[in-house]
DNA sequence: AAATATCTACGAAAATAATCGTAGATACAA
DNA sequence: TTGTATCTACGATTATTTTCGTAGATATTT
């Protein structure tokens, strides 16, 4: 069964994604740059992900590193997921135009995604 | 500012975007399909989001006729620049792809969508 | 060594979301 | 006209998420 991360906990698995195994300091001090939240804050949300089975965690000396246990892509996947079912009546068309009328994006992601839809249109029978 | 409907109000949203104005019963009739929840609920649930400003409703004999005041593309697009924002680091170009390498999508709407990708890549300077 | 800093653990409060029961009013049916 | 159904209003409870303070242990600094 799949555990979906709450807003603070995805903020967190974020730092986690970038930096890679850390210790509380280390993702709190990551996160105070945008948002202004005490240290045992960072600390229980940590210590719940670990309960919960969304960190893993290895003593280091007096402190803990602590590593992800949801891969950011599958995370992504999962949300993007909800979004569509949820929001979009799990028409994804309908969301990618959207994404595509209202975000800019650069010229080599338009030439990737222009590739990627060749590549699905060739596989509709 | 906006409000951002939870996922409750979610659900009771999109059935007013597709049924229009209706009342508190004729909501619950059609949640009750997907999801087992009481009567009081849904009606709880409807005069908070009239509290909050996110429906209004007009009176029709003993009962009240509740309309959605978030638009649906304006709440879909809300929603979605939230999950790029914070699970996709801002990169709408990742959650397209993502989109199109794991959702079906038919013919007709690949198409479309290959137009506009051409569009976009036009106006890049 | 004494003061200061830095960890974890943990209880508990605050904030938000979701659920339901009961009461009172009004319509409808027997 | 008496009972049944259907509304709203509203308090209260439960669940979940987020936040923080305090205590105790262990380093580090002066």
């Amino acid at each position: 069964m799949y555990l979906k991360p709450t807003d603070s906990e995805l903020e967190i698995l974020n730092v986690l994604w970038q930096t890679g195994p850390s210790t509380v300091r280390a993702v709190h001090d990551a996160l105070i740059v945008s948002k202004g939240v005490g240290y045992t804050t960072t600390l229980k949300l940590m210590q719940i992900m670990h309960d919960k089975g969304l960190l893993y965690r290895t003593e280091q000396g007096r402190s803990h590193i602590y590593v992800a246990l949801l891969g950011k892509e599958e995370t992504q996947l999962h949300l993007l997921d909800k979004l569509v079912k949820t929001a979009f009546q799990d028409n994804s068309a309908e969301l990618i135009k959207m994404a595509l009328e209202n975000h800019s994006i650069s010229r080599e992601a338009l030439a990737q995604i222009q590739e990627l839809v060749q590549e699905r249109a060739a596989v509709i029978i």
